[in-house]
DNA sequence: TGTACATCAGTGAACGCGCGTTCACTGATGTAC
DNA sequence: TGTACATCAGTGAACGCGCGTTCACTGATGTAC
């Protein structure tokens, strides 16, 4: 670095990575300011770059904003089908764990999910946006289906669609309720996952997956895993 | 109305109801714009008053949306206990009731319910806000609790905290993502009341308070009502 | 019933600010020959 | 290997705009006597 680069530090005249430095300053905003507070020119003043230069990757505001809710979806789709990992090793545990799974991407990446459900984003705007938020809902579909296969043998098969809506409603509700990273929410007697936890074991016991005390389906698929101690909600902590 | 009136259409140099005019100004601006949206200005403009004029009325941008926002908060309370109607004729029909009266509140007063659950308001700021909101929700928790102490003999009595909190987020769940005013959201099989409607029918089948196709609780209750028809989700539209 | 005066609820002009966006430009990089 | 040139990714100054907020003010209203 020679006496010429005083005014922008570190970086010759090509900032050379622009297009990440800004999502990744949009993404430090959102989480500071919320989805509505961020700003184009202030994603540039971080970037340290003038405030014409981010045009030359994003046409406008809106299409980084949902350049990140895209890139969110497709993170939140990872992060779900990693959890729900086929389900193994039973469908029930797998389905579980999606919903932890959802839970912490709301709290670990709050950034993304204020991009995702609370922009205002209109998502048939962007077809890849769009897609991709397809593409994260594919995966609890996925699972409701095999859950759905599991229903016991003269029990009517619920809808796998309906189930899907109810568990990603479930969790949304929350994962915006309880589990934003800001914390200035309600507080509770349990943990937000333990919450859902309980209320999804309830739903599923509803449906007939999981008779008094222990886990049907799980003994359908021949896993020796013993009954959750004291129900769904007694569970010591 | 004579010739000196012509800036100043229909009133006179003061309008006489402007703190009821602002807040319905704002509400319509959150609506359109969405709870970021609004602005002070904008509002004094649709008032037909000059842009210091809500200075003497609410402090601040902020103070005016928590006043919308604490409102919105009472009506709300004013909605679920009129819809619980102290658990007549039945506790079950009358849990029902509530749902469906949280997500027509939703659905009919959107920007009040962005104002209260999505505009970033820190509730604790503001003393009276805070105690709208757990009157709100005192309505829902009392309900649940009535629903606890149906709970079948011998069957370990749910916390009826725990209730109220799925029941919220079962609610909010589905009506931020389905019930939306802005109807800019996901096509659903159903409409978002049939979602909740069979969603909580389960829940509380799995609680035990509905045997298999038929309502326990309300058979408790001496209620002669019938089965639902091929049970939650199975009703014909 | 009338008058003086305090109080209240508006006005309108002005301010400083930061935003989104545009423009002609320029330094750096890549490539054809 | 060197040179000419096209292309790319940034600059920095400027614009028009609308915002929140302040200020001294003024017209209307209410009240004491």
């Amino acid at each position: 670095m020679s006496w010429k680069d005083q005014g922008r530090s570190e970086r010759g005249y090509h900032h050379g990575n622009l297009k990440e430095a800004l999502l990744q300053a949009a993404l430090d905003l959102i989480a500071k300011k919320g989805a509505a507070g961020f700003t184009f020119a202030d994603a540039a003043r971080i970037a340290g770059v003038s405030p014409a230069a981010p045009y030359r990757h994003f046409r406008d505001r809106d299409e980084l904003l949902s350049s990140i809710a895209q890139r969110g979806f497709e993170q939140f789709e990872s992060a779900l089908s990693q959890a729900w990992d086929d389900g193994r090793p039973d469908t029930v545990t797998a389905f579980e764990r999606v919903g932890k799974a959802y839970l912490a991407f709301a709290r670990e990446q709050p950034s993304f999910y204020s991009a995702m459900f609370e922009s205002g984003l209109a998502t048939d705007v962007n077809a890849g946006l769009q897609a991709a938020a397809e593409r994260a809902f594919a995966v609890i579909r996925a699972a409701a289906e095999r859950l759905a296969a599991l229903a016991p043998s003269g029990t009517p098969r619920p809808p796998a669609l309906m189930m899907a809506l109810h568990i990603w409603s479930m969790s949304h509700g929350i994962a915006s309720l309880f589990a934003r990273g800001d914390g200035a929410r309600r507080k509770l007697p349990m943990s937000a996952e333990e919450l859902l936890e309980a209320e999804v074991l309830i739903y599923l016991r509803g449906l007939g997956f999981l008779t008094d005390r222990r886990p049907a389906a799980q003994e359908a698929e021949k896993n020796p895993a013993g009954p959750p101690p004291g129900g769904p909600w007694g569970r010591p902590r």
